[in-house]
DNA sequence: TACTGGTGCGCG
DNA sequence: AAAGCGCGCACCAGTA
């Protein structure tokens, strides 16, 4: 490793079996390369991180941090070149002639293997093109100069130079969180299985009390033959005793008089919890006390996360309890009160709607304005104006609010008008909704013409009412996943910054590079888990407090309203 | 045997 | 049948 400058940025590329380092000034200028040879990458990664600090920037993150993490190297910051690749290609703070929206190669998929240097990464598909974005260090180069102009190119700079951050760091906190794991205690996870459903069978057969559930259900139909896991077979047998559903969701069925409900609706619960979280599922995701889900950044439209495999972002609140910390550990465990709604009051700069939920629960400072009656009411309304609701109680409810909060309603009024045109629109940092599809546009202009059927007319107009909820739903939705960002990338810095603890304190299932230290252990939305050693668990509690604020802070500035937290230190993750 | 689409339900 | 957004997953049925 050369002495010299300090470089800003190190751009890593994989060639031929070995690593090029490019070293970056401030500027953005080569000062130096590197070959490292692939057996002594993490050493030298690590001595850089120690000694330089600088952005990392690589083609994928899971693809170079999963291996690092396993041998106990952290790094602070990167930049994740597809993650930020997919939001400046969209992006309406880019100018169409730049040169980033047009590097299609790194139009890629999210990798959704993360173990580093597997075949994965040269896998081919149908058409013999390699699977991923480009991994070599010229072209890491290139798409960075590019990604890097069409920022700093763009009307506002810093919101994109924000979003690109927060992305990437949202791209370590998620190879973090699956190297870590979430403590779960799988006989807990067993009772519970137990009480519910009864003991495990040895046999491949249903538990005791599913199977219980099951006879009453076809006794009530009358048919001990029935099937209870086909919707057509079932939904038949109901209409034979006249149960006249039009399908077989919990809605529709509690909404009906007669024996078979009630055990139908225990079924279907049971039944539930058994293919989706049962014995099957403790056995494949849950190892060595750590549930190790596969967290997918920008996996969603909106910015939000998606995961792969585990069902990490649908765990049952029924389980919860099975979230427990280690010895001598303890869980932080936090969520937002009103996230998305905060972040629209902050963004349409509508101070009412601020001044309604600052240092209080945001739907009781609406009903106390007086819009409308109830807590209950407040809620229905806020998220029918979110959403887009049009009927039923929400919809009727939605107009006071926009005589209260004309600001924030206007807002969102805004984004459905300008997607139901066929418009594109923008979080508060610039992410930017996809434009409407093909079929989506000739659709449109099919209904304008002079022979266009009353059916294409419908078609059309329900489309484009489609696509407002879409849009109208995206600034918010997505603004608040930047928040949430915002709010990981600087508590976890916050974290970092606490003193590891002594060996004999030390949680090694967390593995090497988290088990002295409190780390973050889930993230869903606007909810974070931090396991942490009991000596620093109020130190990690504020941490999380301090980071909302900062984050508040980061994107809004001064605008007068809070991010208030709900944050409990226990055992478990129970709520309540 | 592998796929796709529909249904239903868990989460925010 | 949830009204009204965004997801992932299991299961079944129909098809290739």
């Amino acid at each position: 490793m050369d002495a010299g400058e300090a470089p800003a940025w190190i751009v890593l590329g994989r060639d031929d079996g070995s690593v090029t380092a490019v070293r970056l000034n401030g500027d953005a200028n080569e000062e130096g390369r590197d070959e490292i040879p692939a057996s002594g990458l993490t050493t030298w990664i690590a001595d850089a991180e120690a000694r330089w600090a600088p952005r990392w920037v690589w083609h994928d993150t899971p693809q170079w941090y999963a291996g690092l993490l396993a041998e106990g190297v952290r790094v602070a910051r990167c930049h994740d070149l597809r993650l930020c690749h997919a939001i400046l290609r969209d992006s309406v703070l880019v100018a169409d002639t730049a040169a980033v929206k047009r590097s299609h190669e790194w139009d890629a998929a999210p990798h959704v293997d993360a173990e580093p240097d597997t075949p994965a990464l040269f896998e081919l598909d149908d058409a013999h093109h390699a699977v991923g974005p480009p991994a070599d260090a010229d072209a890491a180069l290139a798409e960075f100069a590019r990604q890097r102009s069409a920022i700093l190119a763009g009307p506002q700079p810093g919101r994109l130079r924000l979003l690109t951050a927060a992305e990437s760091a949202g791209a370590l906190v998620a190879s973090e969180l699956r190297a870590a794991g979430l403590p779960w205690d799988a006989e807990v996870h067993d009772r519970i299985l137990v009480e519910t459903l009864g003991d495990r069978p040895s046999s491949g057969g249903p538990p005791a009390k599913l199977a219980a559930s099951a006879e009453r259900v076809r006794s009530a139909l009358g048919d001990p033959a029935a099937s209870l896991d086909s919707q057509p077979k079932l939904l038949r047998s109901l209409h034979r005793v006249g149960v006249l559903v039009e399908s077989t969701s919990r809605w529709e069925l509690a909404e009906q008089r007669h024996p078979v409900i009630e055990p139908l609706l225990e079924y279907k619960k049971l039944s539930r919890l058994l293919s989706a979280n049962g014995w099957a599922w403790l056995s494949e995701w849950v190892a060595d006390g750590r549930f190790r889900p596969v967290f997918v950044p920008g996996g969603v439209v909106t910015g939000r996360w998606a995961s792969s495999g585990g069902g990490a972002l649908q765990l049952p609140r029924q389980l919860r309890e099975a979230v427990r910390a280690d010895p001598g550990w303890r869980l932080v465990v936090a969520d937002v009160a009103q996230l998305e709604p905060r972040v629209l009051a902050a963004m349409s700069g509508d101070t009412a709607l601020a001044a309604a939920a600052r240092g209080r629960d945001l739907y009781a400072g609406i009903v106390e304005s007086g819009a409308v009656a109830t807590r209950q009411e407040a809620k229905i309304a806020l998220l029918g104006a979110m959403y887009g609701a049009t009927t039923g109680e929400s919809g009727r409810l939605v107009p006071r609010l926009r005589r209260a909060y004309p600001r924030a309603m206007g807002l969102v009024d805004d984004a459905a008008r300008t997607g139901e045109d066929g418009g594109v629109v923008s979080t508060w940092l610039g992410r930017t909704s996809p434009p409407p599809s093909e079929a989506w546009t000739a659709a449109q202009s099919r209904a304008t013409e002079a022979e266009a059927s009353g059916a294409d007319e419908t078609r059309a107009r329900r489309w484009a009412r489609d696509r407002g909820r879409f849009t109208r739903n995206f600034v918010v939705q997505g603004t608040a996943a930047e928040w949430a960002l915002a709010w990981l990338a600087d508590l976890r810095t916050r974290l970092t910054a606490l003193p590891p603890v002594d060996a004999a304190q030390s949680a090694p299932r967390s593995g090497p590079a988290f088990q002295r230290q409190p780390h973050l252990a889930f993230f869903l939305h606007d909810e974070v888990i931090v396991h942490t050693p009991q000596e620093h668990a109020d130190a990690a509690a504020q941490a999380v407090t301090d980071a909302a604020a900062a984050a508040g802070r980061l994107l809004f500035g001064d605008f007068p309203l809070d991010f208030r937290l709900d944050v409990r230190v226990a055992d478990t993750a129970l709520k309540d």
